[in-house]
DNA sequence: AACGCTACCAAGCAAGCGCTTGGTTATCAA
DNA sequence: TTGATAACCAAGCGCTTGCTTGGTAGCGTT
């Protein structure tokens, strides 16, 4: 089962090498469809930021005046974009989902070899918790209790896309490669990961990222 | 009085006793040499109450008077026990940690051989994480931020001796076993574990504890 | 010129928060 | 009896919080 994966759209950049200039050809896409907010609006700066603040204080210790102060306006006007504050986390949440999924798409479709896919997958994931790709997402795993029951539903229906892709590469590793329940592996790695958000620092000289995700893969594919 | 007491009340004097090894001795133990307070004590009342909200609502969500209100006082009251709310989340830190301590050490060293040992130490701390030994385990990791720099080094410190066992039975393991650097692995491990905290339902009738403990061995250890 | 729209300010409200204060009760030892 | 102490109540203080209100400046369209 799982033979191919869905992709939503043929075109797809590979690589999404940062460096300098445009950085992820993805998140243009999605800005002009719409799906995720220009970064340069007051509402993609107020998401940003607001994504940021949530990230390295948490939810609750994170104020609209914090929020507010860091884009350089008064607390009250944030209003004016976003109905409370819950609506933030929850945009939050929807925009980082989406940014990541379409980069975990796009560095699944440029492998082939199948374990190379889930060292894709294990090294993509890595580098959204760490904020190489989009800041906040982290939060979708250590806020999630701050939704509230509708707001989780709602996430979790755009996350479910990400989470397939996820499933499928896992299911197409051979018998004896560890873990065989995909389901099982998939909710023990991303426990693994999202922690290393506390305490893996890639600026550090000793573990890189790649070596990082080479170790973890270690968890969900054994053999040569 | 309709008060209820959570966990590990019932040590009177020596009297319960939970599987074969006396689970609760340790925990009696502790309270003898003052490690750990008294349950039915009003400090260990409150300790316990502070734990399960903690962990159930999370710190910035818990207010002091959700915790006065279960064990029935005002919430002014509190202050006579603890000087602040975040002096409470830190002495259920400490305490937490010696109670998993103590019942980890007697795991381990209830095995012999290296590989069960390994599986008796993830086995214990699911254990922790899912509420059979002690309310507020999980508060270890999610709630690190909510403490100030100098809490923590106090939890550091009286955390030091749990996790020295962890990496003496991880560095017991065979070349080859998986991801050779025994900080790594028990970093990855722990991760793994404590988010198994906001999916596993012990009272589920597909995966058990135990079943679990084996599938997370194989992250660590492989080949048998 | 008049309009409508977006983005924002200035001021502040009501609620909830952690915590303080002064006093009361029960227990127990000298 | 007296005094010390632990445990708690009753009341509320000072502050922060998310959010509201009424108004304004700038801009493009008609």
């Amino acid at each position: 089962m799982g033979d191919k994966i869905s992709l939503s759209d043929g075109a797809k950049s590979h690589g999404a090498k940062k460096g300098p200039g445009g950085r992820d050809r993805e998140l243009s896409t999605l800005v002009a469809t719409g799906e995720v907010s220009d970064p340069k609006s007051p509402r993609g700066r107020l998401l940003n930021a607001a994504a940021q603040l949530f990230q390295d204080k948490g939810y609750a210790r994170t104020t609209v005046r914090d929020i507010a102060a860091d884009v350089g306006i008064l607390s009250g006007s944030i209003f004016h974009h976003f109905r409370s504050k819950e609506e933030i986390l929850c945009q939050v949440m929807l925009e980082v989902t989406r940014v990541a999924r379409a980069r975990m798409a796009a560095a699944v479709s440029a492998e082939e070899d199948p374990r190379e896919r889930v060292r894709a997958c294990i090294r993509c994931e890595l580098e959204a918790i760490h904020g190489l790709a989009v800041p906040g997402f982290p939060i979708l795993v250590s806020e999630w209790r701050s939704l509230s029951a509708d707001n989780q539903r709602l996430v979790l229906t755009e996350r479910e896309s990400y989470e397939s892709i996820w499933i499928s590469v896992l299911n197409n590793r051979p018998r004896g490669a560890g873990i065989a329940d995909a389901q099982l592996a998939r909710k023990l790695l991303l426990g693994a990961l999202a922690h290393s958000h506390t305490w893996f620092k890639p600026r550090g000289r000793g573990l890189t990222l790649n070596a990082l995700a080479d170790q973890a893969l270690l968890m969900v594919w054994q053999e040569g």
